[in-house]
DNA sequence: CAGTTGACGGCCC
DNA sequence: GGGGCCGCCAACT
């Protein structure tokens, strides 16, 4: 399994009406030094139908301009039909960061 | 092959 | 409290 494969399984498996941190999902895929890797792998986001890349916010629960999708005003749509509240730009993080118990 | 960058995170000033 | 710097890994030039 590639670090990539991790990384997409992780984001896949982000429940709905979750948002997960890029360091989460570092840390879910094996390790916790791979956040700016997880961004990349993100980056070449090879099926954006079956990963939920809008779901992964940084640890702020701010969204990057730099979204893939066309801009963070998209992902932050997306997220909001997920059933995702926003406080001033800001994914709600203690109501909606996906509490993952151990994986 | 070596240097730089990048959808980040954490610590220091 | 806000801003800046360093570190981590993999990909790109």
């Amino acid at each position: 399994m590639n670090t990539y494969e991790k990384i997409y399984e992780v984001v896949k498996r982000i429940p709905k009406g979750t948002v997960a941190t890029y360091g989460q999902v570092a840390r879910l895929a094996g390790n916790s030094h791979w956040a700016r890797v997880v961004g990349y792998a993100l980056h070449v986001n090879p099926d954006n139908g079956e990963i939920p890349c809008y779901r992964v916010v940084s640890k702020d629960g701010r969204v990057s301009e730099a979204f893939a999708f066309g801009g963070a005003n998209i992902q932050r749509r997306l997220l909001e039909a997920d059933g995702i509240e926003f406080r001033d730009d800001c994914v709600i993080m203690e109501k909606y960061q996906w509490e993952t118990p151990f994986y």
